[in-house]
DNA sequence: TGTACATCAGTGAACGCGCGTTCACTGATGTAC
DNA sequence: TGTACATCAGTGAACGCGCGTTCACTGATGTAC
């Protein structure tokens, strides 16, 4: 086997991460321990300093990695103009994608928590990482001006977000149903106009 | 002074429950532990379970509070119409709300972490108060059809809830400014739809 | 009215447990000769 | 090629601490006579 090689830790770091990003989204930053973020990874609890400086390290490179995956799955995927940005939005707002938080967006699952964290890196990873995110959806919108453009992404984006997680938190299935269903006509519209104007 | 009388013991309920609304919107709940919702009543922990059956019981009333006191203070009290809402929604995506999450919505501050409880008394506690709100807007949008009045106001606080969680998390002020001064302008378009539709 | 007793909101210490973090150790792999 | 040693990813037990919860006790208040 390759072990001791920098790849080989590389790789099992990789694979902390990646195993921890939905773990959070399951459970919470504040509801995951560091134990079971390692036994999800396959590994006991005393190797996790070996590769993180703190849990507050592994919570921030997993949210980074979270939003890389999102833009690499989502949205760099997605066509170009209208149709990626409807394409994305219908995703967005879901029966599955509420119902699969796990396999979901880390905005829905975790941004409260993120802005409420005192740990400058993990709000620092997750803006930078944002943007990317909202790079790719800016692009869609009105590319002759990108920094208006940038914001209205976000805003579209802040939509969304609130959206599916009032369709996650209500106990009435059909109510749910129907918000997702007007989330998506607002956001539709959203998109709409700013392409018309 | 008043004390061994059934009202005394539910002044001191309430004045827990209140106190912990604040210290929830802060912490989170995983965040904050019995000793210190006893603490900010002026009690120790020992007397926590004279007045709740658990904390998951606790942080179900709290939310309850929370949401009546948004609805009193935040809807009941704006004007009818279209003004109202205007008020409602200037209020929400202010950079003052953004800035102090303790005095703010709990929606804002606490929603992914109630969509993702166990426990089912919270996540109906919460549909139950978070309806009271909604139907105070919906009220002030289209009373002619109050189902479907319902649905938009919640897509409405969907947009409102997301927005201000991503102004709050970003690292970036000006960034930050500007996406609430778009959320501003696009829960007006929203509105102005529905009123005009 | 005064005294003896009952009530009960609240105290404070303790329970077992899981938290984030540390560390002595293991043993498979890599390297030197 | 074979052997001795160095490396180091990962183990597992332990640290002090705060968690949610329990409980024997306190002492101010209320009640009975």
């Amino acid at each position: 086997m390759v072990r001791y090689t920098k790849e080989h830790k590389q790789e099992t770091r990789q694979r902390i991460i990646a195993t921890a990003g939905r773990r959070l989204k399951r459970d919470g930053i504040d509801g995951s321990g560091v134990a079971t973020l390692m036994k999800d990874a396959g590994l006991t609890n005393g190797a996790f300093y070996a590769h993180f400086e703190s849990k507050d390290s592994l919570v921030a490179a997993a949210i980074a990695n979270e939003l890389d995956t999102l833009h690499a799955n989502l949205v760099a995927q997605a066509e170009p103009g209208r149709a990626g940005l409807e394409q994305i939005v219908r995703w967005y707002l879901s029966p599955d994608h509420r119902d699969n938080p796990v396999d979901g967006c880390p905005n829905a699952a975790l941004l409260d928590e993120i802005a409420r964290s005192g740990d400058d890196a993990i709000r620092q990873a997750y803006t930078d990482g944002v943007l990317v995110v909202i790079d790719g959806l800016a692009a869609r919108m009105t590319p002759e001006d990108p920094a208006s453009a940038r914001v209205k992404a976000l805003s579209l984006l802040g939509l969304m977000v609130g959206t599916l997680q009032l369709a996650r938190a209500l106990t009435d299935r059909q109510l749910s149903d129907n918000l997702l269903e007007q989330g998506l006509r607002n956001a539709l519209a959203l998109v709409d106009a700013e392409l018309g104007a």
